[in-house]
DNA sequence: CTTCCACGGGAACACTGGGGTG
DNA sequence: CACCCCAGTGTTCCCGTGGAAG
């Protein structure tokens, strides 16, 4: 072998192109989303005639195509606002990413390159900044906010203020587009807000197990040497993710994985057992990155039902026995202990990331307790958890454990 | 019907990291 | 430089509440 890396790059050969199977990647077509390509298209051709496009809700789960088929309107639209000589800018914003009212005021102000500091000032001070920046020209600026659920939960005057700009303003004219997958989100909403934002509504449906095929087919024969693969594939991958309501992305990330283990193993094609392997993977990933990304406390509050489950021989425990085994966790460790209210909400952080499940149960006479139980193999917990240094001093503990028990 | 316990909403607080001003 | 202002975050404190066993 002559470069170390030799074998690599000519390994294989299953791919073509590997980027398009990327969920960044905008394909050219969006199957199966002519609809809401159409309808959204409707409304923000407005902008081109020099009105003001109304407000957009876009609702649909993860995987449905609401961002990519936003950025390819607004790809469309931006070009054929060049050619008219008319001025349309769209501003995309992941809430996520910013996702308090200040941090999506100041964004948008140094986006028309007024001096704003990402922390620092007061609001009011931002938003008129903002304002000023945008107003300098006569132009249409449509605000996508990606996970808006996000700004409508801590407080909507984020939105607020936005969806009441246009009053303010003397040239420019925003209009904002919404992207959410709760589709429960307005609901949160002040009244004046949900009707301004929600002056058009736009539904992205879960795709079906035959609609997923044909994306991922599409994507496929540019990604691959399409004999490459075996028949079952895609299909397979298309199962896979319809069960996970019919998510996209997943279906893309399974393909992508499905064909790295094969170029990997040297396989000449890629078989439905690329795919069965692939799915453990992602899964196994998946689980390994949140609790990786998990803070402190909330690793020792897992922690403790992993040390609970080794202690005694059962599987679920009251919200009592976990938050006991927490402080002495701490102890152990020579960490201030939360308190118990503290605990609680951590526990329901760790349920809403799946990793733990909580069921409230009423015991009667005897209260109420939130009875809760690792809800991922506990092989994959363990390890990752221990590799925080803070929580070294819990491994002999847990090792004492297990002796115990034999 | 009472009783019991943690649940979970909300207010208050502490702290951080940045600003501007005199 | 010292000082106060501000948004944002994590936490504690306080307390009303649900619901089946007794």
């Amino acid at each position: 072998m002559e470069n170390l890396f030799d074998d690599l790059i000519s390994a294989g050969g299953i791919f073509v192109n590997k980027e398009v199977l990327r969920s960044t990647y905008i394909p050219e077509k969006l199957p199966h989303r002519e609809m809401q390509i159409k309808s959204l298209a409707d409304i923000l051709s407005a902008a081109l005639k020099g009105e003001t496009p109304s407000n957009i809700v876009i609702y649909g789960k993860s995987g449905t195509g609401k961002t990519a088929t936003v950025r390819y309107v607004s790809n469309e639209l931006e070009r054929m606002g060049r050619k008219m000589d008319s001025k349309c800018f769209m501003i995309y914003i992941n809430s996520e990413v910013f996702d308090t009212q200040y941090r999506v005021f100041a964004y948008l102000a140094r986006v028309f390159n007024q001096n704003v500091p990402m922390i620092g000032w007061p609001t009011d001070m931002v938003y008129s900044e903002f304002k000023a920046g945008i107003d300098t020209d006569d132009r249409c600026v449509i605000v996508v906010l990606d996970e808006v659920d996000r700004l409508a939960v801590k407080g909507d005057s984020a939105l607020y203020n936005l969806s009441r700009i246009n009053s303010e303003l003397n040239n420019a004219r925003v209009s904002i587009i919404g992207i959410s997958n709760d589709l429960t989100f307005t609901t949160l909403l002040d009244q004046r807000v949900k009707s301004s934002l929600g002056e058009e509504e736009i539904i992205f449906p879960p795709y079906n197990a035959d609609q997923l095929q044909d994306i991922l087919t599409e994507r496929a024969r540019m990604a691959f040497h399409f004999s490459r693969l075996a028949d079952g594939v895609i299909p397979l991958c298309a199962a896979f993710a319809a069960q996970e309501h019919g998510d996209a992305r997943r279906a893309l990330d399974l393909l992508r994985v499905s064909g790295e283990i094969a170029d990997r193993t040297k396989s000449k094609m890629v078989t439905e057992d690329h795919v069965r392997q692939a799915s453990d993977r992602l899964e196994a990933n998946s689980i390994v990155e949140v609790i990786k990304t998990l803070p402190v406390q909330s690793k020792i509050v897992l922690s403790s039902v992993l040390l609970l489950r080794k202690e005694r021989n059962k599987k679920r425990f009251s919200s009592g026995e976990v938050y006991n085994m927490y402080r002495r966790s701490c102890n152990h460790l020579g960490m201030e202990p939360l308190t118990q209210r503290r605990v609680s909400d951590l526990v329901a952080e760790l349920d809403i990331l799946g990793l733990v499940n909580a069921v409230l149960v009423s015991k009667g006479r005897y209260g109420r307790t939130k009875e809760i139980a690792l809800s991922v193999p506990e092989g994959y917990v363990q390890p990752v958890l221990f590799e925080d240094y803070k929580l070294k001093a819990l491994v002999s503990d847990i090792k004492v454990k297990a002796q115990m028990t034999l």
